[in-house]
DNA sequence: ATAATATATGAACAGATGTTCAAATGAAAG
DNA sequence: CTTTCATTTGAACATCTGTTCATATATTAT
């Protein structure tokens, strides 16, 4: 019935300082974190993929979604903040767009995982 | 002061068929995100990292990224799940690894993106 | 100006998620 | 078989997240 704690001594100290000293930064690897968070969202990847196709308005993309464009702008706002998707205005309509090819990579390699 | 319904009229009504037939499953897409959802905790993110340097045991994993042995614990049981790493045991100890490469390329992909 | 349309935003609420704490395995040693 | 150590597991709790609803902004047309 023993109490955990943060770790007593190391089974391996010599391994634990040398992996120590390769990690990267605590604030990236925090940052990396919060990028895949983006992705890892149903209708954030839906966007994507649509946006995959073609660029397209906030009210097409929540018909093909089947959501509401309230919805659906809350999650643009998202995929702008992190510079997934870009846009431009036409009048009323606002289009979105892939922001770069790395969206593309990263949701490729994931569907590659999966369907191994 | 408009109430907002679940999308009205399509303003392109043919860009929507022509990209609704090209979409995935939407099961698929799902896994999609959920798989991302793994790689979007930074708890979960460290000990990949960790990992990719060497076989490590869960209390050194623990020590490494000050965490409880049991907060560690509960991450490779998803990363386990999904696949991400495989672990063999020797006498009390438990040791685990990284699954395959593709992990690796896509935490590169992540860490591409951001530095850019 | 006013109305109409497309999108954005803020607050609130429900559901998901990660940690902690306590207790339970599993394996070796005495 | 009992103890000890490493890891696992389950429940509880606090936090985070995505949607909805109501409202606001932006742009064009009347």
């Amino acid at each position: 019935m023993g109490k955990q704690e943060t770790a007593g001594e190391s089974i391996h100290p010599d391994l634990i300082s040398s992996v120590n000293a390769d990690m990267p930064d605590e604030e990236l690897l925090y940052d990396l974190a919060e990028l895949y968070k983006v992705f890892g969202d149903s209708t954030r990847i839906k966007i994507l993929y649509v946006l995959f196709e073609a660029e397209m308005c906030v009210g097409d993309i929540a018909e093909l979604l089947k959501a509401s464009p309230s919805a659906v702008s809350h999650q643009l706002r998202v995929l702008k903040a992190n510079k997934l998707v870009k846009f431009r205005r036409d009048g009323k309509t606002v289009y979105y767009s892939l922001a770069d090819d790395h969206v593309r990579t990263i949701i490729d390699m994931g569907m590659e995982h999966l369907c191994e």
